[in-house]
RNA sequence: GGCCCCAUCGUCUAACGGUUAGGACAGCGGGUUUUCAGUCCGUAAAUCGGGGUUCGAUUCCCCGUGGGGUCACCA
Protein backbone atom coordinates (compact mmCIF):
# COMPACT_ATOMS: atom_id res chain seq x y z
CA UNK A 1 0.00 0.00 0.00
CA UNK A 2 1.31 3.07 -0.91
CA UNK A 3 1.48 6.26 1.04
CA UNK A 4 -1.27 7.71 -1.10
CA UNK A 5 -3.97 5.04 -0.48
CA UNK A 6 -3.14 5.36 3.06
CA UNK A 7 -4.27 9.05 2.93
CA UNK A 8 -7.55 9.97 3.62
CA UNK A 9 -9.58 9.36 -0.37
CA UNK A 10 -10.98 12.63 -1.72
CA UNK A 11 -12.35 12.51 -5.63
CA UNK A 12 -14.30 14.91 -7.24
CA UNK A 13 -17.03 15.85 -9.78
CA UNK A 14 -16.06 19.01 -12.35
CA UNK A 15 -18.51 19.55 -14.57
CA UNK A 16 -18.84 23.34 -16.24
CA UNK A 17 -21.85 24.17 -16.69
CA UNK A 18 -21.83 24.49 -20.35
CA UNK A 19 -24.89 22.40 -21.25
CA UNK A 20 -27.34 19.81 -20.36
CA UNK A 21 -26.23 16.87 -17.58
CA UNK A 22 -24.98 14.29 -19.87
CA UNK A 23 -25.33 10.70 -18.90
CA UNK A 24 -21.54 10.25 -19.40
CA UNK A 25 -21.11 13.18 -16.89
CA UNK A 26 -23.66 11.57 -14.52
CA UNK A 27 -21.69 8.57 -14.50
CA UNK A 28 -18.50 10.22 -14.37
CA UNK A 29 -19.77 11.31 -10.79
CA UNK A 30 -21.20 8.07 -9.73
CA UNK A 31 -17.74 6.71 -9.97
CA UNK A 32 -16.34 9.14 -8.20
CA UNK A 33 -18.98 8.78 -5.67
CA UNK A 34 -18.89 5.58 -4.99
CA UNK A 35 -14.75 5.21 -5.05
CA UNK A 36 -15.28 7.52 -2.39
CA UNK A 37 -17.68 6.29 -0.45
CA UNK A 38 -15.70 3.49 -0.64
CA UNK A 39 -12.95 4.49 1.39
CA UNK A 40 -14.82 6.56 3.66
CA UNK A 41 -13.92 9.43 1.94
CA UNK A 42 -15.24 12.26 0.53
CA UNK A 43 -16.85 13.82 -2.55
CA UNK A 44 -16.36 17.04 -3.82
CA UNK A 45 -19.28 18.71 -6.39
CA UNK A 46 -17.37 21.84 -8.29
CA UNK A 47 -18.53 23.27 -10.85
CA UNK A 48 -15.94 24.20 -13.52
CA UNK A 49 -17.84 28.52 -14.34
CA UNK A 50 -14.86 30.09 -15.44
CA UNK A 51 -15.91 30.52 -18.67
CA UNK A 52 -18.48 33.32 -18.09
CA UNK A 53 -19.35 33.35 -21.57
CA UNK A 54 -20.88 30.32 -22.17
CA UNK A 55 -21.44 29.35 -18.64
CA UNK A 56 -24.92 29.32 -17.50
CA UNK A 57 -26.48 29.11 -14.33
CA UNK A 58 -29.99 26.91 -15.51
CA UNK A 59 -26.45 24.24 -16.32
CA UNK A 60 -25.55 24.16 -12.85
CA UNK A 61 -29.49 23.56 -11.20
CA UNK A 62 -29.89 21.06 -13.39
CA UNK A 63 -26.36 19.10 -12.90
CA UNK A 64 -27.03 19.85 -9.06
CA UNK A 65 -30.57 18.09 -9.42
CA UNK A 66 -29.97 15.29 -11.70
CA UNK A 67 -27.05 14.37 -8.99
CA UNK A 68 -29.48 14.85 -6.30
CA UNK A 69 -32.05 12.98 -8.29
CA UNK A 70 -29.49 10.06 -8.64
CA UNK A 71 -28.80 9.56 -5.03
CA UNK A 72 -25.16 11.19 -5.23
CA UNK A 73 -24.41 13.28 -2.34
CA UNK A 74 -22.06 15.45 -2.31
CA UNK A 75 -19.71 16.10 1.17
CA UNK A 76 -18.43 20.17 -0.62
CA UNK A 77 -19.65 22.61 -2.75
CA UNK A 78 -17.60 25.05 -4.84
CA UNK A 79 -17.96 27.46 -7.78
CA UNK A 80 -14.49 28.14 -9.49
CA UNK A 81 -16.22 31.67 -10.22
CA UNK A 82 -16.25 32.52 -6.21
CA UNK A 83 -12.83 31.62 -6.31
CA UNK A 84 -10.60 34.07 -8.77
CA UNK A 85 -8.76 35.44 -5.44
CA UNK A 86 -6.90 31.93 -4.77
CA UNK A 87 -5.89 31.18 -8.54
CA UNK A 88 -4.54 34.82 -8.48
CA UNK A 89 -2.13 34.05 -5.56
CA UNK A 90 -0.80 30.88 -7.45
CA UNK A 91 -0.68 32.50 -10.36
CA UNK A 92 1.64 35.20 -8.55
CA UNK A 93 3.30 33.38 -6.79
CA UNK A 94 4.45 31.21 -10.02
CA UNK A 95 5.28 34.27 -11.75
CA UNK A 96 7.33 35.60 -8.70
CA UNK A 97 9.11 31.97 -8.32
CA UNK A 98 9.69 31.99 -12.33
CA UNK A 99 7.66 29.24 -12.92
CA UNK A 100 5.35 31.01 -14.91
CA UNK A 101 5.44 34.72 -16.71
CA UNK A 102 3.42 37.66 -17.73
CA UNK A 103 3.60 38.01 -21.61
CA UNK A 104 2.25 41.13 -24.13
CA UNK A 105 0.87 39.86 -26.89
CA UNK A 106 -1.99 40.42 -29.22
CA UNK A 107 -5.30 39.24 -28.03
CA UNK A 108 -6.59 35.41 -29.74
CA UNK A 109 -9.78 36.07 -28.69
CA UNK A 110 -10.20 39.73 -29.53
CA UNK A 111 -8.02 40.78 -32.55
CA UNK A 112 -6.05 43.92 -32.87
CA UNK A 113 -6.04 44.31 -28.81
CA UNK A 114 -3.22 43.71 -26.75
CA UNK A 115 -3.02 41.72 -23.63
CA UNK A 116 -0.93 40.39 -20.68
CA UNK A 117 -1.45 36.32 -20.88
CA UNK A 118 0.07 34.42 -18.24
CA UNK A 119 2.23 31.68 -19.87
CA UNK A 120 3.77 28.63 -17.85
CA UNK A 121 7.51 27.99 -18.45
CA UNK A 122 7.08 24.65 -19.61
CA UNK A 123 10.38 22.62 -18.79
CA UNK A 124 10.31 20.74 -21.79
CA UNK A 125 10.51 16.85 -20.28
CA UNK A 126 8.60 13.75 -20.80
CA UNK A 127 6.25 13.08 -18.34
CA UNK A 128 4.99 9.67 -17.49
CA UNK A 129 1.96 9.24 -15.08
CA UNK A 130 0.89 5.84 -13.66
CA UNK A 131 -3.16 6.03 -14.81
CA UNK A 132 -5.27 3.17 -12.39
CA UNK A 133 -7.09 1.89 -15.18
CA UNK A 134 -4.19 2.28 -17.73
CA UNK A 135 -1.19 1.73 -16.41
CA UNK A 136 2.28 3.71 -17.15
CA UNK A 137 1.24 6.92 -20.09
CA UNK A 138 4.18 8.53 -21.13
CA UNK A 139 3.92 11.93 -22.67
CA UNK A 140 6.90 14.54 -24.28
CA UNK A 141 5.72 17.41 -23.32
CA UNK A 142 8.15 19.72 -25.66
CA UNK A 143 5.11 19.94 -28.07
CA UNK A 144 2.98 22.27 -25.80
CA UNK A 145 5.27 25.04 -25.62
CA UNK A 146 4.81 27.56 -23.11
CA UNK A 147 1.12 27.11 -22.98
CA UNK A 148 -1.39 29.95 -21.43
CA UNK A 149 -2.35 29.36 -18.50
CA UNK A 150 -4.08 32.81 -17.82
CA UNK A 151 -6.15 35.29 -19.74
CA UNK A 152 -4.70 37.70 -16.67
CA UNK A 153 -4.18 37.60 -12.83
CA UNK A 154 -7.84 37.76 -12.42
CA UNK A 155 -8.93 34.97 -15.28
CA UNK A 156 -7.02 31.95 -14.84
CA UNK A 157 -7.98 28.92 -17.33
CA UNK A 158 -8.77 25.46 -16.87
CA UNK A 159 -6.00 23.70 -16.41
CA UNK A 160 -4.41 25.88 -14.12
CA UNK A 161 -7.88 26.57 -11.90
CA UNK A 162 -8.00 22.53 -12.11
CA UNK A 163 -4.84 22.01 -10.33
CA UNK A 164 -4.95 24.57 -7.81
CA UNK A 165 -8.11 23.44 -6.66
CA UNK A 166 -7.28 19.60 -7.01
CA UNK A 167 -4.48 20.96 -4.32
CA UNK A 168 -6.60 23.16 -2.14
CA UNK A 169 -9.02 20.35 -1.77
CA UNK A 170 -6.44 17.98 -1.17
CA UNK A 171 -8.17 15.80 -4.15
CA UNK A 172 -6.52 12.25 -3.84
CA UNK A 173 -8.22 11.12 -6.88
CA UNK A 174 -9.03 12.58 -9.93
CA UNK A 175 -11.26 9.58 -11.71
CA UNK A 176 -12.71 11.39 -14.99
CA UNK A 177 -13.14 11.02 -18.49
CA UNK A 178 -11.07 9.06 -20.90
CA UNK A 179 -10.86 12.38 -23.35
CA UNK A 180 -8.60 14.27 -19.82
CA UNK A 181 -5.74 11.87 -21.11
CA UNK A 182 -4.02 14.59 -23.16
CA UNK A 183 -4.59 17.02 -20.35
CA UNK A 184 -2.91 15.12 -17.94
CA UNK A 185 0.58 16.18 -18.89
CA UNK A 186 -0.05 19.39 -18.85
CA UNK A 187 -1.75 19.83 -15.31
CA UNK A 188 1.25 17.45 -14.20
CA UNK A 189 3.55 20.63 -15.43
CA UNK A 190 1.19 22.95 -13.49
CA UNK A 191 1.65 21.10 -10.41
CA UNK A 192 5.21 20.83 -10.42
CA UNK A 193 5.32 24.46 -11.35
CA UNK A 194 3.26 25.18 -7.94
CA UNK A 195 4.39 22.60 -6.20
CA UNK A 196 1.70 21.03 -5.44
CA UNK A 197 1.08 16.94 -4.85
CA UNK A 198 0.39 14.54 -7.99
CA UNK A 199 -2.73 12.79 -7.22
CA UNK A 200 -4.00 9.58 -8.68
CA UNK A 201 -5.29 9.54 -11.90
CA UNK A 202 -7.86 7.00 -13.35
CA UNK A 203 -9.51 7.54 -16.82
CA UNK A 204 -12.29 6.10 -17.75
CA UNK A 205 -13.42 4.58 -20.78
CA UNK A 206 -16.11 7.02 -22.86
CA UNK A 207 -19.58 5.78 -23.58
CA UNK A 208 -19.92 5.07 -27.41
CA UNK A 209 -23.52 5.47 -29.67
CA UNK A 210 -24.14 2.24 -31.29
CA UNK A 211 -21.60 3.02 -34.30
CA UNK A 212 -18.85 3.42 -31.85
CA UNK A 213 -19.07 7.10 -32.30
CA UNK A 214 -19.12 9.63 -29.41
CA UNK A 215 -22.76 9.50 -27.90
CA UNK A 216 -24.49 12.03 -29.08
CA UNK A 217 -28.17 13.76 -29.50
CA UNK A 218 -28.04 12.49 -32.95
CA UNK A 219 -28.01 9.36 -31.53
CA UNK A 220 -31.29 9.43 -29.20
CA UNK A 221 -31.04 11.26 -25.75
CA UNK A 222 -27.84 11.62 -23.99
CA UNK A 223 -29.54 14.16 -21.41
CA UNK A 224 -29.85 12.62 -18.13
CA UNK A 225 -33.34 14.69 -17.79
CA UNK A 226 -34.49 12.93 -20.60
CA UNK A 227 -34.48 9.39 -19.53
CA UNK A 228 -35.99 10.73 -16.05
CA UNK A 229 -38.69 12.56 -18.40
CA UNK A 230 -39.38 8.89 -20.60
CA UNK A 231 -39.46 7.36 -17.18
CA UNK A 232 -36.76 5.48 -16.24
CA UNK A 233 -36.13 4.96 -12.40
CA UNK A 234 -32.93 6.50 -10.30
CA UNK A 235 -32.06 3.22 -9.20
CA UNK A 236 -32.03 1.38 -12.79
CA UNK A 237 -30.02 4.09 -14.18
CA UNK A 238 -27.49 4.01 -11.55
CA UNK A 239 -27.43 0.27 -12.02
CA UNK A 240 -26.77 0.15 -15.47
CA UNK A 241 -24.32 3.05 -15.80
CA UNK A 242 -22.44 1.09 -13.25
CA UNK A 243 -21.94 -2.01 -14.74
CA UNK A 244 -21.16 0.13 -18.06
CA UNK A 245 -17.59 0.03 -18.30
CA UNK A 246 -17.14 -2.04 -14.82
CA UNK A 247 -17.59 -5.44 -13.09
CA UNK A 248 -17.98 -6.58 -9.60
CA UNK A 249 -16.12 -9.60 -10.81
CA UNK A 250 -19.23 -11.95 -10.32
CA UNK A 251 -21.86 -12.22 -12.20
CA UNK A 252 -24.19 -10.21 -10.46
CA UNK A 253 -25.80 -7.69 -11.90
CA UNK A 254 -28.56 -5.83 -10.08
CA UNK A 255 -27.37 -3.87 -7.29
CA UNK A 256 -28.78 -0.71 -5.69
CA UNK A 257 -26.84 2.39 -4.50
CA UNK A 258 -25.52 1.35 -1.37
CA UNK A 259 -24.50 -2.03 -2.61
CA UNK A 260 -22.57 -0.97 -5.17
CA UNK A 261 -20.73 1.15 -2.97
CA UNK A 262 -19.69 -1.72 -1.34
CA UNK A 263 -18.65 -3.50 -4.35
CA UNK A 264 -17.19 -1.04 -5.91
CA UNK A 265 -13.16 -1.01 -6.80
CA UNK A 266 -11.19 0.65 -9.40
CA UNK A 267 -9.99 -2.85 -10.58
CA UNK A 268 -13.22 -3.51 -12.03
CA UNK A 269 -13.19 -0.87 -14.70
CA UNK A 270 -12.81 -1.67 -18.27
CA UNK A 271 -10.42 0.25 -20.78
CA UNK A 272 -12.09 0.05 -23.47
CA UNK A 273 -14.97 2.67 -24.60
CA UNK A 274 -18.48 1.11 -23.88
CA UNK A 275 -21.60 1.17 -26.73
CA UNK A 276 -24.80 2.21 -24.25
CA UNK A 277 -27.43 -0.24 -24.95
CA UNK A 278 -30.74 1.19 -24.80
CA UNK A 279 -32.61 -2.16 -24.67
CA UNK A 280 -30.45 -3.37 -21.18
CA UNK A 281 -31.34 -0.32 -19.53
CA UNK A 282 -34.58 -1.05 -20.07
CA UNK A 283 -34.60 -4.30 -18.19
CA UNK A 284 -32.39 -3.00 -15.55
CA UNK A 285 -34.99 -0.63 -15.41
CA UNK A 286 -37.86 -3.17 -15.49
CA UNK A 287 -35.79 -5.16 -12.86
CA UNK A 288 -35.50 -2.31 -10.64
CA UNK A 289 -39.56 -1.61 -10.70
CA UNK A 290 -40.27 -5.14 -9.87
CA UNK A 291 -39.40 -4.73 -6.45
CA UNK A 292 -41.98 -1.89 -5.89
CA UNK A 293 -45.21 -2.33 -4.41
CA UNK A 294 -48.38 -1.87 -6.64
CA UNK A 295 -48.87 1.41 -4.38
CA UNK A 296 -45.82 2.55 -5.35
CA UNK A 297 -46.34 1.46 -9.12
CA UNK A 298 -49.38 2.64 -8.98
CA UNK A 299 -48.34 6.37 -8.15
CA UNK A 300 -46.01 5.90 -11.32
CA UNK A 301 -48.75 5.05 -13.56
CA UNK A 302 -51.02 7.01 -12.90
CA UNK A 303 -49.64 10.27 -13.68
CA UNK A 304 -48.63 8.71 -17.19
CA UNK A 305 -52.17 8.51 -18.17
CA UNK A 306 -52.72 10.26 -21.10
CA UNK A 307 -56.43 12.03 -20.99
CA UNK A 308 -57.52 10.29 -23.97
CA UNK A 309 -58.08 7.14 -21.36
CA UNK A 310 -59.22 9.73 -18.52
CA UNK A 311 -61.85 10.83 -20.42
CA UNK A 312 -63.02 7.23 -21.03
CA UNK A 313 -66.50 6.72 -19.93
CA UNK A 314 -66.18 4.39 -17.62
CA UNK A 315 -62.66 6.12 -15.81
CA UNK A 316 -62.16 5.45 -12.61
CA UNK A 317 -58.99 4.80 -10.55
CA UNK A 318 -60.34 1.84 -9.07
CA UNK A 319 -60.45 0.49 -12.12
CA UNK A 320 -56.83 1.36 -12.90
CA UNK A 321 -55.61 -0.09 -9.69
CA UNK A 322 -56.97 -3.25 -10.59
CA UNK A 323 -55.35 -3.05 -14.26
CA UNK A 324 -51.81 -2.32 -12.26
CA UNK A 325 -50.80 -5.64 -12.66
CA UNK A 326 -51.33 -6.07 -16.49
CA UNK A 327 -49.35 -2.82 -17.25
CA UNK A 328 -46.98 -3.90 -15.31
CA UNK A 329 -46.06 -7.18 -16.93
CA UNK A 330 -46.23 -5.58 -20.13
CA UNK A 331 -43.64 -2.46 -19.50
CA UNK A 332 -40.30 -2.10 -19.33
CA UNK A 333 -40.52 1.86 -18.69
CA UNK A 334 -43.19 4.65 -17.95
CA UNK A 335 -43.22 6.15 -21.46
CA UNK A 336 -44.53 2.78 -22.82
CA UNK A 337 -47.47 3.30 -20.54
CA UNK A 338 -49.07 6.72 -22.27
CA UNK A 339 -47.72 4.78 -25.42
CA UNK A 340 -49.96 1.76 -24.97
CA UNK A 341 -53.02 3.86 -23.66
CA UNK A 342 -52.96 6.33 -27.14
CA UNK A 343 -52.45 2.77 -28.87
CA UNK A 344 -55.93 1.80 -27.17
CA UNK A 345 -54.17 -1.68 -25.36
CA UNK A 346 -56.26 -0.63 -22.30
CA UNK A 347 -59.31 1.06 -23.09
CA UNK A 348 -61.48 -2.19 -22.34
CA UNK A 349 -60.85 -1.48 -18.50
CA UNK A 350 -62.79 2.15 -19.22
CA UNK A 351 -64.84 1.75 -22.03
CA UNK A 352 -66.64 -1.03 -23.29
CA UNK A 353 -65.57 -2.31 -26.87
CA UNK A 354 -67.94 -1.74 -30.20
CA UNK A 355 -68.75 -5.34 -30.80
CA UNK A 356 -67.70 -6.64 -34.60
CA UNK A 357 -68.82 -10.04 -35.27
CA UNK A 358 -66.43 -11.00 -37.81
CA UNK A 359 -64.08 -10.90 -34.50
CA UNK A 360 -66.31 -12.36 -32.21
CA UNK A 361 -65.88 -15.52 -34.54
CA UNK A 362 -63.80 -18.47 -33.43
CA UNK A 363 -61.69 -19.51 -36.14
CA UNK A 364 -63.27 -22.73 -36.23
CA UNK A 365 -66.79 -21.70 -36.90
CA UNK A 366 -68.16 -20.81 -40.19
CA UNK A 367 -70.55 -18.11 -39.23
CA UNK A 368 -70.74 -15.65 -36.11
CA UNK A 369 -73.68 -17.33 -35.17
CA UNK A 370 -72.38 -20.85 -34.50
CA UNK A 371 -70.09 -18.37 -31.54
CA UNK A 372 -74.14 -17.44 -30.13
CA UNK A 373 -74.72 -20.08 -28.05
CA UNK A 374 -71.42 -20.69 -26.46
CA UNK A 375 -71.50 -16.47 -25.87
CA UNK A 376 -75.34 -17.18 -24.16
CA UNK A 377 -74.21 -19.99 -22.41
CA UNK A 378 -71.15 -17.55 -20.73
CA UNK A 379 -73.04 -15.13 -20.25
CA UNK A 380 -75.12 -17.38 -18.08
CA UNK A 381 -72.04 -18.39 -16.33
CA UNK A 382 -70.45 -14.97 -15.77
CA UNK A 383 -73.97 -13.97 -14.03
CA UNK A 384 -73.15 -16.03 -11.03
CA UNK A 385 -69.57 -14.78 -10.53
CA UNK A 386 -69.64 -12.52 -7.40
CA UNK A 387 -67.42 -9.38 -7.78
CA UNK A 388 -64.20 -8.20 -6.92
CA UNK A 389 -62.92 -11.91 -7.53
CA UNK A 390 -59.04 -12.53 -8.14
CA UNK A 391 -58.69 -13.89 -11.78
CA UNK A 392 -57.53 -17.21 -10.57
CA UNK A 393 -61.16 -17.84 -8.61
CA UNK A 394 -63.46 -16.20 -12.08
CA UNK A 395 -61.60 -19.04 -13.85
CA UNK A 396 -63.04 -21.53 -11.43
CA UNK A 397 -67.00 -20.42 -12.67
CA UNK A 398 -66.11 -20.82 -16.11
CA UNK A 399 -63.33 -23.15 -17.04
CA UNK A 400 -65.54 -26.50 -16.83
CA UNK A 401 -66.97 -25.15 -19.96
CA UNK A 402 -63.95 -23.84 -21.35
CA UNK A 403 -63.15 -27.57 -21.33
CA UNK A 404 -66.29 -29.42 -22.17
CA UNK A 405 -67.23 -26.58 -24.88
CA UNK A 406 -63.24 -26.45 -26.49
CA UNK A 407 -60.97 -23.72 -24.78
CA UNK A 408 -60.67 -21.93 -28.28
CA UNK A 409 -64.18 -22.05 -28.78
CA UNK A 410 -65.42 -20.49 -25.47
CA UNK A 411 -62.24 -18.14 -24.82
CA UNK A 412 -61.92 -16.46 -28.02
CA UNK A 413 -65.19 -14.78 -28.09
CA UNK A 414 -65.42 -14.39 -24.27
CA UNK A 415 -61.95 -12.46 -24.63
CA UNK A 416 -63.43 -10.54 -27.79
CA UNK A 417 -66.91 -10.21 -26.35
CA UNK A 418 -64.90 -8.27 -23.39
CA UNK A 419 -62.12 -6.09 -24.79
CA UNK A 420 -63.09 -6.14 -28.78
CA UNK A 421 -59.89 -6.87 -29.49
CA UNK A 422 -57.75 -9.00 -31.11
CA UNK A 423 -54.67 -9.12 -28.86
CA UNK A 424 -55.05 -8.01 -24.84
CA UNK A 425 -55.10 -10.05 -21.58
CA UNK A 426 -56.68 -12.85 -20.45
CA UNK A 427 -60.26 -12.58 -20.18
CA UNK A 428 -60.52 -13.90 -16.30
CA UNK A 429 -58.23 -10.90 -15.85
CA UNK A 430 -60.44 -8.83 -17.77
CA UNK A 431 -63.73 -9.31 -15.71
CA UNK A 432 -61.45 -9.08 -12.80
CA UNK A 433 -60.43 -5.65 -13.72
CA UNK A 434 -64.10 -4.33 -15.31
CA UNK A 435 -65.81 -6.18 -12.55
CA UNK A 436 -68.60 -9.76 -13.19
CA UNK A 437 -71.91 -7.20 -13.79
CA UNK A 438 -69.91 -5.15 -16.28
CA UNK A 439 -68.91 -8.34 -17.77
CA UNK A 440 -72.64 -10.06 -18.43
CA UNK A 441 -73.43 -6.50 -19.77
CA UNK A 442 -70.70 -6.90 -22.47
CA UNK A 443 -71.67 -10.22 -23.43
CA UNK A 444 -75.03 -9.47 -23.98
CA UNK A 445 -74.00 -6.91 -26.14
CA UNK A 446 -72.26 -9.34 -28.20
CA UNK A 447 -74.63 -11.57 -28.48
CA UNK A 448 -77.45 -8.92 -29.93
CA UNK A 449 -74.74 -7.57 -32.01
CA UNK A 450 -74.47 -11.06 -34.08
CA UNK A 451 -78.50 -11.38 -33.80
CA UNK A 452 -78.76 -7.87 -35.53
CA UNK A 453 -75.96 -8.94 -37.83
CA UNK A 454 -78.04 -11.85 -39.25
C1' G B 1 -1.83 14.33 -39.95
C1' G B 2 1.21 14.48 -34.80
C1' C B 3 0.66 12.57 -29.96
C1' C B 4 -2.07 9.27 -26.72
C1' C B 5 -5.53 5.27 -25.62
C1' C B 6 -8.10 0.79 -26.88
C1' A B 7 -9.32 -4.33 -29.27
C1' U B 8 -13.44 -11.69 -26.35
C1' C B 9 -20.45 -13.45 -28.98
C1' G B 10 -24.67 -8.08 -32.38
C1' U B 11 -24.18 -5.41 -27.21
C1' C B 12 -22.31 -5.19 -21.80
C1' U B 13 -18.69 -8.46 -19.99
C1' A B 14 -15.91 -13.14 -17.20
C1' A B 15 -11.66 -16.13 -17.84
C1' C B 16 -5.39 -11.98 -14.42
C1' G B 17 -0.46 -18.90 -19.22
C1' G B 18 -3.65 -24.68 -19.03
C1' U B 19 -11.69 -23.74 -19.19
C1' U B 20 -15.97 -27.95 -23.62
C1' A B 21 -13.87 -19.60 -23.72
C1' G B 22 -18.62 -18.55 -18.69
C1' G B 23 -22.81 -14.95 -17.60
C1' A B 24 -26.33 -11.04 -18.93
C1' C B 25 -29.25 -8.07 -22.77
C1' A B 26 -31.01 -8.58 -27.57
C1' G B 27 -32.12 -12.86 -31.29
C1' C B 28 -34.06 -17.65 -32.39
C1' G B 29 -36.89 -22.36 -30.86
C1' G B 30 -40.18 -24.75 -27.50
C1' G B 31 -43.37 -25.33 -22.94
C1' U B 32 -46.64 -22.44 -20.32
C1' U B 33 -54.78 -24.09 -19.42
C1' U B 34 -57.38 -19.35 -26.46
C1' U B 35 -54.56 -14.19 -28.49
C1' C B 36 -50.77 -10.45 -27.19
C1' A B 37 -47.72 -9.81 -23.17
C1' G B 38 -45.28 -12.15 -19.19
C1' U B 39 -42.84 -16.41 -17.38
C1' C B 40 -39.91 -21.08 -17.64
C1' C B 41 -36.63 -24.14 -20.49
C1' G B 42 -33.51 -24.65 -24.51
C1' U B 43 -30.41 -22.77 -28.65
C1' A B 44 -27.16 -20.11 -31.89
C1' A B 45 -23.30 -16.51 -31.38
C1' A B 46 -16.71 -14.22 -29.88
C1' U B 47 -10.89 -14.31 -28.66
C1' C B 48 -9.07 -8.43 -35.39
C1' G B 49 -4.55 -10.30 -38.56
C1' G B 50 0.70 -11.75 -38.64
C1' G B 51 5.02 -12.80 -36.14
C1' G B 52 7.42 -14.08 -31.68
C1' U B 53 8.16 -15.90 -25.98
C1' U B 54 6.49 -20.62 -23.83
C1' C B 55 5.56 -27.55 -23.13
C1' G B 56 1.09 -24.44 -23.65
C1' A B 57 -1.48 -18.43 -25.35
C1' U B 58 -7.82 -14.75 -25.05
C1' U B 59 -3.98 -13.75 -21.49
C1' C B 60 3.06 -11.61 -22.22
C1' C B 61 6.19 -8.87 -26.38
C1' C B 62 6.55 -6.70 -31.47
C1' C B 63 4.41 -5.23 -36.14
C1' G B 64 0.08 -4.46 -38.90
C1' U B 65 -5.15 -3.34 -39.17
C1' G B 66 -9.34 -1.19 -37.11
C1' G B 67 -11.80 2.06 -33.64
C1' G B 68 -11.58 6.13 -30.28
C1' G B 69 -9.59 10.53 -27.82
C1' U B 70 -6.88 15.02 -28.21
C1' C B 71 -4.28 18.82 -30.50
C1' A B 72 -7.71 26.95 -27.71
C1' C B 73 -6.43 33.22 -24.62
C1' C B 74 -13.30 26.24 -23.97
C1' A B 75 -13.82 23.04 -20.18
Amino acid sequence: MSIFERQKVVTRMAPSPTGHLHIGTARTALFNYLFAKRHGGVFILRTEDTDKERSKKEFEDEIIEGLDWLGITWDAFYRQSERAAIYRGYLEKAIENGKAYVSKEESKMHPGTEVEVVRLKNPNTTITFMDKIRGEITFDTTELGDFVIARSLDDALYHFTVVVDDHEMEVSHVIRGEDHISNTPRQILIQEAIGAERPVYAHLPLILAPDRSKLSKRHGAVMLSEYRRQGYVRSALVNYLALLGWNPGTDRELYELDELVESFDLSGIQKSGAIFDIEKLKWFNKEHMRTWSDAAYFDYVVERIPERVTSLPEWSEERLRRLIPVIRERTNVGDEITADCMAGEYDFAFAAPKPDPALLKWRNDATPRQTLPRLQKLAELVARIPESLEPEEIKSYIWDYALEAGKGEVLWPLRVALTGRERSPDPFTVIHVIGSAEAYKRIKVACDTILMAE
